[in-house]
DNA sequence: ACAATTACCTGTATGC
DNA sequence: TGCATACAGGTAATTG
């Protein structure tokens, strides 16, 4: 699913591909995925326009472009933004064409349609409801120890559910958020607030670390995801727990183990995360 | 203020 | 083979 790592490598391929690039039309099929505005409106505000940068915050991708307008996705679980040269047939699930001038086009694809496309003028992109109450960027270098030990003070919350909470910290998803509490030895169902300094400072080396593997990785494809030319990552082949229960621990050996937490399934190891 | 639950969707895996 | 069911999880809305 896309989270973090896998919002900025389709960010990083697709850059090249939309520069400068001159949207001509656009296709909804489905006009559910566009939030807003109206999706025909959406289209003919589109028409015209030049793509001059692309950006990300948290899980969103940011599309800049001329005449101070931002096309804004939210990929949720399935979606998928892939450049496509030519005139390749649809692919199932296509629910929005952007045809590039010269041919070209770039393709949303979502097989359960939970993702969102936005249009907005820049100025009103950081009151976009999702955006607006995001939480600082974990890779940002303002993002030390202090700052986490701020997030995490007074909070009874799991610290999981801490890290899934895109208020709080943005970008981290379920794959991710189990991979950190794993590379920090901490136990996702301790309170947030019962971390000391000590493993505080131990959690924000392990986010960092995590999340720029998994970009150095590419991102990781366990079902859907692809970036924007339409590859896997190949971050799966390094987790270190998550969808893996009942195998060794690769630290312990120990079985690791699954359980719920607010409704998400969580994976750990029992012996080395306390 | 916070926490838990449900809705939104469909493909895939599993059990009978 | 066919059918029902569980599960995957990001976010918003709802309920407690």
């Amino acid at each position: 699913m896309p989270e973090l790592p896998e919002v900025e490598t389709i960010k990083r391929t697709l850059t090249p591909c939309l520069r400068e690039q001159k949207i001509a039309r656009v296709e909804v099929y489905h006009p559910g995925v566009i939030a807003a505005p109206d999706p025909e409106t959406f289209s003919r505000l589109l028409a015209g326009r030049i793509i001059t940068g692309l950006d990300r915050r948290g899980k969103y991708l940011l599309v800049h472009l001329s005449g101070e307008y931002c096309l804004v996705v939210h990929l949720r679980m399935t979606g998928r933004l892939v450049f496509t040269e030519g005139a390749a047939p649809l692919a199932p699930h296509t629910h929005v064409v952007f045809s590039l001038a010269g041919g070209p086009s770039l393709r949303f694809v979502d097989t359960r349609r939970f993702g969102r496309l936005y249009l907005a003028a820049k100025t009103e992109v950081e009151t976009l409801p999702g955006l607006r109450d995001l939480g600082p960027e974990p890779l940002d270098p303002a993002f030390d120890a202090l700052a986490l030990a701020a997030i995490l003070a007074g909070r009874r919350r799991p610290i999981k559910q801490v890290l899934l909470d895109q208020r709080l910290v943005a970008g981290i998803g379920n794959i991710y958020a189990d991979e950190m509490l794993f590379a920090a030895g901490i136990d996702p169902r301790r309170p947030a607030a019962s971390l000391n300094h000590e493993e505080v400072a131990r959690l924000r080396g392990a986010m960092q670390r995590v999340l720029e593997q998994g970009i150095a990785n590419r991102g990781t494809s366990i079902r859907d995801y692809v970036d924007g030319s339409g590859r896997q990552g190949s971050n799966q082949e390094h987790l270190q727990v998550y969808g893996r229960t009942g195998r060794p621990c690769p630290r312990c050996g120990q079985p690791l183990e699954r359980v719920r937490l607010g409704g998400r399934s969580t994976h750990f190891c029992p012996r080395c995360q306390v």
